[in-house]
DNA sequence: CTCACGCCCTGCGCGC
DNA sequence: TGCGCGCAGGGCGTGA
C-alpha cells in the first residue's frame, strides 16, 4: 500500500496530535518482520518528541531513543483517543498508548515492522536499515546534477534503478511505473542511456507527481487513508498503473505490462522511449 | 558491483 | 458455491 506520498499522508496526519504525549504503555501482537528490541513495557514514561519520515520509514523521536516503523506491503496506521477504540484485531500488531491516543499499526501481511534505536538515528540498528538510502525526493538537497551523476553510474534499467532507492527514495512500484510515463522515458532504458535532457525531465516528473500525490491525500488505489481514517481524494489517478491492455491516455495505444525484477511495469511503449 | 531469486505473510480476484 | 492459483503497493539475504 504505501510508498512515500501515503507513509508522508500518515505522518502528517498525526505527528501534531502525538507530539509530546507521555507513553502509558504498548503492545505488541502477532511477530512483525524484526523484533522491537526491547520489552514494550520500557517505553512506559517516556515521550514522543517528533514525528519524521526517511524514506517509508517513519521516525518516532523519544525522550529517549528511537522507533522506527515501516508499514511495508499492507500496513496502515491510526491515531485515536483510547475512549472507544476497538479491541485489537487479529492484525493490529503493535499498540502504543499515549496520554494523547493510542497509535496502532494494522498491518496483514506482517512485512512492516516496528523497531526500537536506543541511540536514535546514530544507532547501528537505525544505520543499518537507513544507512544506504538514496536522496529525499521532496527535499531541496534532491538535486538535478546529482541525480543526473547517479543515473550516470548505472547501467541498471533505470525502473529498477528508481525502486531500488539507493539514488532517491520512496519511490515504490506504482509511481515508477507513472513516473517514467509522465517522463517519457522507457522503464527498460539503461539509467546511463539517459542524457541531461531527459534526466532533468525525469527528476522534475519524480518531484511533481510524488508532490502532487501527497497534496491529494495520498494515492486511493485500493483502500490507502490516513491515520485518522480518511482517504485520499481519488484525483490521482494512475495513468499506466494497473491498465495493462487500456489505452495510454496520450496516444490511445494499448499500455504493456513487463516484468523486471519479478515485479510489474506498466508503460506505453510509443510514448516512452528507450 | 549487478542480477535473479527466494522469502517473509495474508487476502483478493479470477478461472474453473 | 467452493477451490486452487497467481498476484499484490517492500525489502533483505544469498549466491552466481
Amino acid at each position: 500500500m504505501p510508498e512515500l506520498p501515503e507513509v508522508e499522508v500518515t505522518r502528517r496526519s498525526f505527528a501534531p496530535s502525538i507530539a509530546g504525549a507521555r507513553i502509558l504503555s504498548a503492545h505488541l501482537g502477532k511477530p512483525l518482520r524484526w523484533p522491537l528490541g526491547l520489552a514494550p513495557q520500557a517505553l512506559v514514561g517516556r515521550r514522543v518528541l517528533a514525528v519524521r519520515r526517511r524514506g517509508k520509514y517513519l521516525l518516532v523521536d523519544l525522550s529517549e531513543g528511537l522507533l522506527l516503523l515501516h508499514l511495508g506491503m499492507s500496513g496502515s496506521l491510526r491515531f485515536a483517543p483510547a475512549e472507544g477504540l476497538p479491541a485489537a484485531g487479529p492484525h493490529d500488531h503493535f499498540d502504543l498508548v499515549t496520554t494523547q491516543g493510542v497509535l496502532r499499526l494494522h498491518d496483514p501481511r506482517r512485512f512492516g515492522a516496528v523497531v526500537y534505536a536506543p541511540q536514535g538515528e546514530e544507532d547501528p540498528v537505525a544505520r543499518k536499515l537507513l544507512g544506504k538510502l538514496g536522496m529525499e525526493p521532496l527535499e531541496e538537497s534532491f538535486a538535478p546534477a546529482a541525480f543526473y551523476q547517479g543515473l550516470q553510474a548505472s547501467r541498471t534499467p533505470i525502473k529498477l534503478l528508481l525502486l531500488g532507492g539507493k539514488l532517491v527514495v520512496g519511490v515504490g512500484n506504482i509511481y515508477a511505473s507513472e513516473v517514467l510515463f509522465t517522463a517519457g522515458i522507457s522503464p527498460l532504458a539503461p539509467a546511463n542511456s539517459i542524457g541531461p535532457r531527459r534526466a532533468r525531465r525525469l527528476y522534475e516528473a519524480i518531484r511533481s507527481v510524488l508532490a502532487a500525490a501527497v497534496e491529494q491525500g495520498g494515492t486511493t488505489l485500493k483502500d490507502f487513508s490516513n491515520a485518522y481514517g480518511m482517504p485520499g481524494h481519488f484525483q490521482l489517478q494512475a495513468q499506466v498503473y494497473d491498465r495493462e491492455g487500456l489505452p495510454c491516455t496520450r496516444c490511445a495505444a494499448p499500455l504493456r505490462r513487463v516484468l523486471q525484477g519479478q515485479r510489474s511495469t506498466f508503460y506505453c511503449s510509443y510514448c516512452q522511449k528507450l
